[in-house]
DNA sequence: CTTGACATTCCAGTTGACTGGAAGGTTTAT
DNA sequence: ATAAACCTTCCAGTCAACTGGAATGTCAAG
């Protein structure tokens, strides 16, 4: 099988295929004469457990880490417990903070009505930022507002 | 006031006052005659702000079309009360897929036991991630793991 | 033999908000 | 006169996970 019908198998592109290998997710591959890439199954296996466990919310570095483990024959579940363990303790610190961001963004909206303008008054700029007594800070949450990677077209 | 001072009365670093100037957030200062930047309290002013608009999950970007009207002696409260309701808008979208992945993941944890280790058996990987059938994807939830910018020391 | 689909490598760019560092100029104190 | 402390500009790098594109090579069909 050659990198084309791998990417098609699992829903890659080569391009991110070729990338997984630079990132020594994948080992590297038999050859053609000519140089081309060729995989077996046990490839589309690989790359499946990669998209599962991108699911899950682990990083490549995580998963390399699975992956290495793996390929000395060691048990995994014992590791990959303990990153979805420590996953779990970013998702419930991040929901914490988020909680506290929302609560504090919905009453500031709220003490600044609804009237369509304002005075530009002295030399403030403007009242409701300059007046928003916020504990928490939305500033370590700035990583909100990219909605990730839009993942493009899946080709 | 030197840019040192002006970084010390805002809590930010020289570096990054150029960088904002850089970025239009503020405007080019009078220079003493050998060419360093002065600025006047109106600057500090104009940082404070800044920060403000940050803890409030404002990107530069958005911050810097709050200033541009300002600028302009336009109000800025209609224009800011819309950004904030867009933020909102997607702190909730956030919020809500952060429970769901935070949902599906204990679910996983749980069902994967506490068993320190357990063989690697066959051709796959691991059990815990080859079986979780997922349904939200923590794929886009990957930008839980970075915790931003640890912001470094204050100096 | 040529065309087209596929493959290769390598380098650069994306995003956002900076930070690091080099090479040099200015000011203030001794 | 000289050192330290500050300032200047400019370019490059950080993080993550890719993606785009150029220049070139291989292979199967007609």
């Amino acid at each position: 099988m050659k990198i084309g019908q791998l990417a098609k198998s699992t829903g890659l592109t080569p391009k991110t295929i070729r990338f997984y290998e630079s990132e020594r997710l994948l080992p590297p591959p038999a050859r053609t004469y000519g140089g081309y890439r060729t995989y077996g199954p046990e490839d589309v296996e690989r790359l499946d457990f990669i998209r599962k466990a991108k699911r899950l919310g682990l990083s490549l570095d995580e998963i390399r880490s699975v992956l290495q483990l793996h390929d000395l024959q060691e048990p995994t579940c014992g590791h990959v417990r303990s990153l979805l363990d420590a996953k779990l303790v970013q998702v419930e610190a991040a929901l914490s903070d988020l909680q506290d961001f929302h609560r504090e963004l919905s009453r500031l909206r709220e003490s600044a009505g609804d009237l369509e303008d304002c005075q530009p008054s002295g030399g403030r700029i403007c009242g409701i930022i300059e007046e928003a007594g916020l504990k928490v800070s939305g500033q370590a949450l700035t990583w909100i507002r990219p909605r990730p990677r839009p993942a493009s077209s899946r080709r």
